[in-house]
DNA sequence: ATAAACCCTCGACAATACTCTAGGGCAACT
DNA sequence: AGTTGCCCTAGAGTATTGTCGAGGGTTTAT
């Protein structure tokens, strides 16, 4: 049984653009053809199109997942290369996610002073800080209302 | 004490051509110019680049980020708008992090496998599948070595 | 007072990842 | 045979986020 690109769009969640898109790029030189020219996707081809989707939604640029797709077009003896491609694409995953749960923490830290029951006077002393910061360097007050 | 632009970029981990560009878009509207049109940056501006940096960091559009920052020139009275808005873009955040652990699993599926003893044997079997499934739905075979 | 090192704006260019249109073929149903 | 609804390619267009060059003014040190 094989799909029609319309059902591959449905069973990736990808859309049928997105599909030839990536085709052109050269991250699906696995789906054959018929003999009308069009694309038949069997089950490892979505199979393999969902490790794509997993790489794509982890960061991973289309540039790279291509040397992946390669390594796995070109047989089993590029397991080596495959394995270090995926392990670096990890590391650098995990480490993403290590910065944004930090970035995360600056977020947080704003949204308690906006959370404090005292609110508006720590904003309105932060506001006066900035003022009082730009008159004390003879700079016009950008905080002024007009 | 104020910075150059060239400080602030250092300070900020932002080139100077982000900085200017970030200017461009309205996000930094409270960075006073000094009577030659230069930017003078004081602390309080460095903060709030912190705070513009971790919502960039986290996934924030540009277009977001200046929704907020004219939540804050505008006044502590949209404090509550701005916890509306940092609360939605945290829950965002942490679900996106939930989606990446998700994918990362399917990633560490495929990672299991190259690092398994048998790899070469398993991997090859992964492709005989494929073959075979091409195959049978009459298909050409992408994997053939030509 | 002149060179070196800054700063400015404006607008072009670039990279990435789609998204869509035009023009045309194919398949199924009536 | 015609209509509908798919499929195809090529290439243009879009959105986002920078990055850079040209042309010109400013500041600092010598």
């Amino acid at each position: 049984m094989t799909y029609t690109i319309k059902q591959a769009a449905e069973k990736s969640g990808l859309s049928i653009y997105t599909l030839r898109f990536y085709d052109k790029e050269g991250l699906l030189p696995f789906v054959a053809r018929n003999q009308s020219g069009y694309r038949e996707f069997t089950d490892g081809d979505l199979n393999l199109i969902h490790t794509i989707c997993c790489l794509k939604n982890t960061g991973m640029k289309i540039s790279a997942i291509r040397t992946y797709i390669d390594d796995v077009m070109a047989g089993p003896q590029t397991v080596d290369h495959r394995r270090e491609l995926l392990t670096a694409h990890r590391d650098a995953v995990l480490e993403n996610q290590r910065q944004v749960a930090e970035n995360l923490k600056g977020i947080d830290f704003k949204l308690a002073l906006y959370e404090d029951p005292n609110a508006l006077a720590l904003v309105q002393a932060e506001r006066d800080l900035a003022e009082q910061e730009k008159r004390a360097n003879h700079l016009e007050n950008p905080y002024a209302v007009h």
